[in-house]
DNA sequence: GCCAATATGAACAGACCGGTACACACAGAG
DNA sequence: CTCTGTGTGTACCGGTCTGTTCATATTGGC
């Protein structure tokens, strides 16, 4: 078999996590629903922990690939490709499949600070915030590492606001914010 | 038995889900952590959810009472007690016991709209949003629902940032922001 | 003393958990 | 044709899950 039975396996199962929770799925549902064997299962992943943990990689490479491409199509601006993050969430939210960051829900419930999933959570958060960061920079922001932080935690309160089903446009609201911040960079272009 | 052992129960179930997850706990951890027999928990509550729902119920309780008390100590203007909620939430992200907003979790763990833990959840939400926006509308805000859904947000998104150990200090960030929001209306009383 | 309510511990049921064992199928390479 | 790698299905292990059952305290009010 060409295309790899052990991507496959990683990919099914990332729906499945997210749809239904880490605790909350058990090896046999993810045989039922992803069509491996159990057999396979453990001879790609020793533990179900080890395949989360894949599951958390393939989700970080998706998710940093879809949201950057996103920001970069929406505007050649640093400033702009900055607001255009808020613009994608927006498009996000309105899938049918939404349901919430899968690294504040894998943190949630792994909360134990040295367990590899916690780590790996906060990492990908992490890396989110160095790349706001590089753009906030080249946007000839001051204090460029300060803006980052906010823009991401604007981020990620939209996204719970969102999960939550609490107010209709977690993503509009945010986005007002943000060109609040970024007020003073965003030259016309 | 005066000191009622619903009560006692309730609130030492609390710590155990808030600390290791709800899926994650089992009843015969309560039993073990609580002190409390098995038979009498399932002749209060006839189901784990039903317990949880109870738990919620005191959560929200318990941390309305502490954020509002706070706020009301800290000032007593409407925009300054809004500012003030996020030196409280300083003050909750340096406990030690801190781990984050218990019902985003409950609601990352119990993903479907239609149960009643994610109902819950998002009510929660609901209330400190109308609280914060009955809060703007007094300090003069023009559009206090808008600002309302922003201030939220920000308390949301610092709420995961501590919780994920992303960044050092998201409650001093987000009174940054926040008080870039609530600048017009802060007369300095 | 007696009743009713509220506890308790421990055993149990049936399902499901993560993980293993074993026998077998089927491909491509030498 | 055989070897090897990768896949499958199924039964099974010990343990844990939610929830029940039952026999037995302990308690306060009359």
């Amino acid at each position: 078999m060409r295309p790899n039975k052990r991507d496959e396996l990683v990919s099914k199962a990332l729906d499945v996590f997210y749809r239904s929770g880490f605790h909350a799925t058990g090896m046999d549902t993810l045989v039922k629903e992803t069509g491996v064997s159990k057999t396979s299962m453990y001879k790609h992943f020793r533990t179900k922990d080890e395949l989360i943990i894949a599951v958390l990689q393939l989700r970080d490479e998706n998710f940093q690939n879809w949201l950057y491409g996103r920001m970069e199509k929406l505007s050649n601006t640093p400033a702009g490709q900055l607001i255009g993050a808020f613009t994608a969430l927006g498009e996000w939210f309105a899938k049918p499949e939404f349901a919430g960051c899968m690294f504040v829900k894998a943190s949630s419930e792994f909360q134990n600070h040295a367990h590899p999933v916690y780590r790996q959570s906060s990492a990908h958060k992490q890396m989110l915030l160095d790349h706001f960061t590089a753009l906030a920079q080249s946007a000839g922001v001051p204090d460029p590492a300060a803006l980052a932080r906010q823009l991401l935690m604007l981020k990620e309160g939209a996204i719970v606001l969102a999960a939550m089903s609490v107010t209709p446009d977690p993503a509009g609201d945010a986005l007002q914010t943000a060109q609040m911040l970024l007020q003073p960079y965003l030259k016309d272009s």
